[in-house]
DNA sequence: AAATATTGCGCAATGT
DNA sequence: TACATTGCGCAATATT
């Protein structure tokens, strides 16, 4: 999947004057009623019996049912738009999130050499003072290290 | 939320009504499905030699053309799960990332103090050496460590 | 070359 | 009523 700019489908030419013309010309009757088997795509299988959900079979010649459909085709495509968009945002902030995270990580593991370094030197100087002055008693600084989860 | 209230998905039978008049949008092919128009008379006939086997029309009616479609709405079923399913699985990674980032910057707010702390008791130290004074009294003891999260 | 996987598209039902 | 989403099938491609 990669280059292929899918075909034409050129907007303002769509098949449905095509179909029209088919269906006519195949002399199948001109809009089955409410037919659920539209042409193209929403091929469904006919319902058994009732057609009529409403009261209105619309005509699918009529320019009402054309504009209907129409303005439905663009709100899908850009739904659709959308939609890719979104999942192609959510991918990036993985990658952000990732990049986030080696650099916090990065930085914890500078802080604990320094605190590493500077905890040894507090020792040491604990421990000459221990040496020379009086024992003193704070000195439980072992590396009480916390360990997180 | 939509509940997918289509009924039938019945592979198997569909040649129900002729309603068939499809041509399709997509592509808008016009496929003379055996020769509506007759290859006679006029217009543009077929252009070259005969018909291939392959690129011909492909009855419709055809048990391999059947078969073909549902096999490949089979798979496009089963693509557009994986493509589901590959949505959900990053927007879960995203979550994850943020909880991690999250517990990062906790230790590193845990690290920071943690290292002040013993950087003003260092320099304190330092000062107090410097000073020549003795061990003040000023002087608490590390408070190590502060279990949390 | 055949089979499966993806993708864009339109239809219609359904949600807002 | 209009627009947005979503499941679904078709066909063109892309992959395998």
């Amino acid at each position: 999947m990669s280059k292929a700019s899918q075909q034409n489908t050129t907007p303002g030419v769509n098949g449905i004057s095509v179909i029209h013309t088919q269906a006519h010309a195949s002399g199948l009757q001109q809009v089955p009623q409410l037919g659920p088997a539209g042409p193209g795509g929403g091929g469904k299988a006919v319902p058994p019996s009732k057609q009529s959900k409403k009261s209105l079979p619309m005509d699918r010649n009529s320019d009402e049912y054309r504009q209907r459909r129409e303005r439905n085709n663009m709100a899908v495509k850009k739904s659709r738009l959308k939609s890719k968009q979104k999942a192609q945002d959510t991918l990036q902030r993985v990658n952000q999130l990732k990049e986030e995270n080696e650099r916090l990580e990065a930085k914890i593991k500078l802080l604990t050499k320094e605190l590493s370094v500077l905890k040894d030197l507090f020792l040491e100087h604990a421990h000459n003072l221990a040496d020379n002055v009086q024992p003193s008693s704070t000195e439980n600084t072992t590396d009480s290290d916390n360990a997180g989860q």
